[in-house]
DNA sequence: AATTCGGGGCC
DNA sequence: GGCCCAGAATT
């Protein structure tokens, strides 16, 4: 063989390699694309007859849809569903919402958590109004000028309400995306949920971006489910490559959450007496920061650093913030302990209970030395409602009835509600 | 990019 | 008891 020869062969043979890696390359391709196409093509067959009857997919209503994803926002559906009801039925419209009194939205908002949505969600109402004849738009950017609405729900709303070819990456889409296409991704992070939008409108059949989306998050909230996924009734399972390699429940990759930092708290439950008869002394919470705005029984952060676990120190403490607002009570006793977890903070509520006391009954049981008076307070100008304007904080002596107009987190409504029914729990 | 916003259901 | 959920706003 002559050098020549040896070279041409090593060409060919060069080419012949180069040859089989296109037609590999193409193969892959081909797989690439029939993977999508089938995927995409079983998902909506799967949705068409498997997909819920859920309240707000009665209607193409694009207040319903808006609706309905604000409360589904890290919220389950079986949640959601009554108080979706509940809030359409007080609230038809987006005029009857942006016109409603915020305390009306925040009312039907009560025990949802998230309480801000509410209140971007009639904001954004009021947006609408003024701005679209109160009207939904259905342009990207002003869908997305609305308060509470980022890329998630505006993509939901323009996909869902307006059949746009937009992308609605949600948790249960990151997670369907990242099995399918074994996606390694960390989901924690922005940008991974990024990327996936970018995959999201080539997925899209033509014409069918609302079903298509809503399909991806149903398959992601009945089948492809976080901890042991039904991989055998997966209308795609064929080609999902991380059921294929065995990785379905190792996916998808998300660092941890810190846990909740513990807080000691103490409260109370006073007792109006006299004019106060049948109420109970609450406390409206800050506009902004943790539960913005709700109600709840007064209460303090107790025992922390060296002064922890000395009750006596707290129990004074919270004695000083009712004598603050000219209050005078009967001894404080132990009511009951109350747990109760947000996404950052987990609290453990001690709650007293006592009965208030005249001014005057105080005054006598001080200068005659009856030991349970505890407290006279100097300057008495309790008002039945105390307002600071700069920090929206307030208070109020309330009654059973009042319990229907004034919005309390579950923490407290749970322990106001079981008072009010005459139970009396006692630790 | 990290933290702050609730609450409940499930394993 | 940890994890997750049809996330957005703020820092």
């Amino acid at each position: 063989m002559t050098d020549e020869e040896t070279r041409n062969e090593a060409a060919n043979e060069s080419a012949a390699q180069e040859r089989e890696r296109r037609v590999r390359e193409r193969i892959g391709t081909v797989e690439a694309e029939e993977s999508k196409a089938y995927f995409s093509r079983e998902l909506l067959l799967w949705y068409d007859r498997s997909k819920r009857d859920l309240p707000w997919r009665r209607h193409r209503d694009p207040y319903f849809i808006w609706v309905s994803e604000i409360m589904l926002q890290q919220t389950r559906v079986d949640t959601v569903i009554p108080y979706f009801n509940r809030f359409i039925e007080r609230f038809p419209t987006i005029r009857d919402l942006a016109e409603a009194p915020q305390e009306d939205v925040v009312k039907m908002w009560e025990g949802l958590g998230y309480y801000s949505r509410a209140r971007n969600l009639q904001a954004a109402a009021q947006q609408i109004v003024e701005l679209h004849d109160g009207k939904m738009p259905s342009e990207r950017e002003h869908v997305f000028a609305l308060k509470g609405v980022g890329p998630y729900t505006a993509g939901a709303i323009l996909s869902i309400a307006f059949n746009r070819p937009e992308p609605a990456v949600d948790g249960n889409v990151m997670r369907v995306l990242s099995r399918y296409f074994l996606i390694e991704d960390d989901i924690a992070k922005p940008k991974t949920r990024v990327a996936m939008e970018k995959m999201i409108p080539e997925l899209i059949p033509e014409g069918r971006a609302s079903d298509f989306n809503q399909a991806l998050m149903e398959l992601g909230a009945l089948i492809c489910t976080p901890k042991s996924p039904h991989c055998l009734i997966c209308p795609v399972m064929e080609h999902c490559r991380g059921r294929i390699e065995g990785m379905e429940r190792d996916l998808p990759i998300k660092t941890k959450a810190k846990k909740p930092r513990p807080e000691q708290r103490l409260g109370v439950l006073l007792e109006g007496s006299g004019e106060h008869e049948g109420r109970v002394l609450v406390r409206r919470r800050p506009k902004t920061g943790l539960l913005a705005g709700m109600w709840e029984l007064p209460h303090i952060a107790a025992g922390s650093g060296a002064e922890a676990g000395d009750l006596g120190l707290d129990v004074a403490q919270l004695e000083e913030l009712l004598e603050d607002r000219g209050l005078a009570w009967s001894p404080m006793s132990p009511y009951l302990t109350a747990e109760h977890t947000f996404s950052h903070i987990h609290w453990t509520m001690r709650v007293l209970i006592a009965r208030e006391e005249s001014e005057t009954l105080a005054h006598l049981a001080a200068e005659s030395g009856v030991p349970y008076a505890v407290a006279v307070p100097e300057a008495a100008e309790a008002e039945d409602e105390l307002i600071d304007e700069e920090t929206g904080e307030e208070w109020r002596w309330i009654s059973r009835e009042d319990m229907e107009t004034i919005a309390f987190p579950n923490l407290f409504l749970n322990i106001l509600n079981r008072y009010f029914a005459g139970e009396s729990e006692r630790e």
